[in-house]
DNA sequence: ATAATAACGGATAATTTTGTCTTAAATTAA
DNA sequence: TTAATTTAAGACAAAATTATCCGTTATTAT
């Protein structure tokens, strides 16, 4: 597993609700889960830490639920740092607290490319773009 | 994190234990767990696995220990496949149980030659090979 | 104002992962 | 044969992750 089921939530929310606030709708946490088939009440947690840490944004009452004031400015990256940390992109492949190039585990340094090449994927795209297709089922996020 | 605790701490023990059977020694378990800094108990579950699924070999009572039968034959996907499966390699990054080629994640297309790679990275040296230079310190299992 | 709605926050529970301990079984050396 | 050593196996415990529930707070519509 590349990452927690707390960031897979996360992303897949946040997709979802990119595509909402592109078409100027904000989305409440059960059609997002339904959307995203997660667990209602776990994925509202999750989503309480995005707001928290601004990814995402929230109005409470009628007609509230989430939406993001600037999709393109949100990456994939922030996400999963958000929730899961960076260690996606820095930890050690063989769990070494100390591996580095200069004392290195065997897999270091092959393993290096591949974790920059992972970060260059969850950062090349914003949640906005990521999201752009979603109506036309172009993809699926659950 | 790509692996579990569980598969990092295999992967050091297996490499250790390579480098042992290379000087004509067994490893006990001890010895590995204060080689790889992992804990004890813990460790020899996780041999008993590997042990199990004869990716390593093992021999009771005074001057016994653990060993590899052949270090050129074992090779760390296959580590990594009998303590975490082979869900690094191919489940969906967004944890989509359908994700496919033709029912997609948004990630799925770009994420595909990750694995991909990933899997080539432990598939392309054994245990043995991998474990060569380790009385060099040219790496580090702690 | 009031009632309905929806996020927030905290407590709690279930499950999985990680870690420990103890006894049994096997092997070796003396 | 006996005692020492080392893995095997099982039960148990702790910690982290995943998941649920409920009362509170903010907001909106009526």
């Amino acid at each position: 597993m590349l990452l927690s089921k707390s960031c897979e939530y996360a992303i897949r929310a946040s997709i979802y609700i990119a595509a909402k606030t592109a078409v100027k709708k904000r989305a409440d946490i059960r059609e997002i889960a339904d959307a995203i088939g997660s667990p209602i009440s776990f994925t509202a947690k999750v989503l309480q830490k995005l707001s928290c840490k601004q990814l995402i944004s929230s109005v409470r009452g009628p007609n509230g639920g989430y939406y993001i004031k600037d999709p393109l400015a949100v990456y994939l990256v922030d996400i999963v740092r958000a929730i899961d940390g960076n260690d996606l992109f820095s930890a050690c492949a063989m769990g070494l607290q100390t591996c580095s190039d200069t004392k290195p585990c065997p897999m270091h340094h092959d393993i290096k490319p591949l974790r920059a090449q992972l970060l260059t994927e969850f950062s090349k795209a914003s949640v906005g773009e990521t999201s752009a297709d979603y109506w036309l089922e172009k993809y699926f996020l659950k």
